[in-house]
DNA sequence: GATGAATGAGAATTCATTCAT
DNA sequence: GATGAATGAATTCTCATTCAT
């Protein structure tokens, strides 16, 4: 019995794995339901046994990676320091987070293409946001004068968002279209810095101004 | 016979709009030749006639696009005056595109989930960058001292293109998850004060620092 | 006027042309009306002007070629000799006319597969056996006592033209089974020289029979 | 398990068996896949589950074809007796296998019009020749005098082949042509017989020459 | 819990033929 | 007499889902 349930969980997770995989490499219209199931090395009619259908599948897929992001958002509540390290480091947070779950960057932008569609049914029961430690973050650094008091915290929200998530999102072309390999670790680093940076600073040369 | 050409050619443009409309709505895979017939009032076989495939009606909607963006381009580079006025005029004219290019920004990402297997075949014999100018732009600045010296160029064109284009990208999300319509007149120059500032300035409170 | 009817017959005689080249090559089923106007270089809508449908111009092009052959038999008519040496210039003719008319050969062939579903309406108002001249020979060979005064004429007819056309009908799967081109001029010669010894003599080796 | 298996088992032999009788009538190109299927009583999608495409279908259709003709050969290999009663044996041997396989004989017919360009791909990896048994016997014969000794074997081969295929593959024709039944057993015989006399002792009055 | 066969609805693509000029 | 656009009915092929064991 116990080995049965076991049996059991480890094929569903066979199939998670597998369709997660897939739906993140074509997305739900894209995914077949046949190589889904070939992938994970089991047979089809299991599962629909366990998931109902293709679209129930892909929002349980989608529902995990929520809860993954959402764990980083967790993790980036508990950091130490000034403001300014926090805000570097929950940057640094995402910026990994995404740099190790490719599937998930792309999960999410086929989720925007179908107009959140399965987002809005997911995190209406789920927390919201998936920056929100950032969000309560640089608020207290405005609060502090750290930074400038005119920020607009949603739009700079969706800016760090952006500035992190385009990168991973649109690797491909880049690499392409600069024949350059956007996927090294030495470029990854550099982003990373350059995100810091580039949020940090802007790209005014504040100095000579002042002079 | 001038009628008659002029008529396949409007019968073409009818079936180029309704494409771009539905490809953009749901990507390749989920577009249904059927539906682009339909909303083109045309029958399904002059579709074939004069595009040869799905594939091939989608490559020449991107195709399409791709010359838009590159027209903009071309208008950046005639801009005049002081280089940040110019930059700040190239990014308005990028954003002022996306805004009303809605169908623009949704296929630039289906593409970039496609892993740009369409892209490289038409930017193979296309210019190249869809951001040269703002390239050539930002390493003016550099060299005049209005920008910072030790800024990467590179990261910077994607993260400029990535705070304009993902808010319009997303903008569904936000609205759901911020309940507030992203799609107001208000927020659209709001966003663009936004990206100015924080392009230019970043977040920091610099003054305070000079202090 | 009068070069406007010219041009309709050139018209016609093009369409003739490029059908009979393409129904030979593919068959009924697999031509196709829009390469057969392609290559006449004319348009499609004439082709039903001149012919009514495709199968209208199909059995048009069988009917030219079933006159051909006909004209094959009145020329053999014509032959003068010992009735041996009629029979081999009958043969011959035969032989010659298959090995210059390719396309009839495939004709033929089709028109057999669709059980003659066509020749049928075409030779009930035409002269009816396709190598009529040769039964009348072999009678009088037989008469004659050249030839031997029990065969089956009927059968002989069929063997006959049998060895001839199987020639030309698989010389590609020969070419290709025994690696040697069946196409050459040598080989050409040397089947017709195979076909009236064997037609004549058979196998047997008669001499030693006799001894 | 077993049951389950016997009975996918039992339903490619189904469709293979109504694709072999509408491929037979109609061809490649005019065979129609709904009508297999339904003739086989089977869902279509199960037809490309098992065979892929029609095409690949048609092959298998083929191959299979190829391989019973194949094993008249073998069968032909294990004749006994004298070269003239093993070259009369293997002559009937495959004018029966004709007779009672009509749809072979079309099948051979319209994969020569289709120039043999599914052919090549199965003989690639079968067998070669048609008739092996039937070059070598008549060789013994040569050797041993039986047969003349300047017949070219090969041009032989096709002439034999082609007296009896012929007489099946045009059967309805001449039906139309002569108005008598050639589908009688009566006319079978008389033409095994002619067959055989035709093809060993050709048409010529040997006695009548040695006078 | 597991399996492989089966299915019906639908999707892309093709074709012979006809209209409008 | 000539032309190119247009069409509707097939035709091949695909897919998510369910049955029978």
């Amino acid at each position: 019995m116990v080995s049965r349930e076991r049996n059991a969980e480890e094929s569903k997770q066979r199939i998670m794995k597998a369709a997660e995989h897939i739906f993140a490499c074509r997305g739900l219209d894209g995914a077949r339901v046949d190589a889904i199931a070939e992938a994970a090395q089991i047979n089809k009619r299991m599962l629909y046994h366990y998931f109902g259908s293709k679209e129930d599948l892909y929002m349980e897929v989608l529902r995990e990676n929520y809860k993954k992001i959402l764990a980083v958002g967790q993790k980036a509540t508990r950091v130490e320091g000034s403001v300014l390290e926090k805000v570097t480091k929950v940057i640094e947070y995402y910026f990994y987070f995404m740099a190790e779950n490719e599937e998930f960057v792309r999960l999410i932008q086929w989720e925007s293409l179908y107009q959140g569609r399965f987002t809005r049914k997911i995190l209406a029961d789920m927390a919201q946001d998936s920056l929100p430690r950032l969000k309560a973050l640089l608020e207290e650094g405005i609060r502090e004068g750290v930074f400038r008091s005119d920020l607009d915290i949603r739009h700079l929200v969706i800016s760090i968002n952006a500035v992190i998530m385009t990168f991973f999102a649109r690797r491909d072309i880049y690499s392409f279209l600069w024949d350059r390999d956007m996927k090294s670790r030495e470029v990854l680093e550099e982003r990373l810095k350059h995100i810091l940076d580039f949020t940090l600073n802007g790209i005014l040369n504040h100095r000579k101004k002042e002079e």
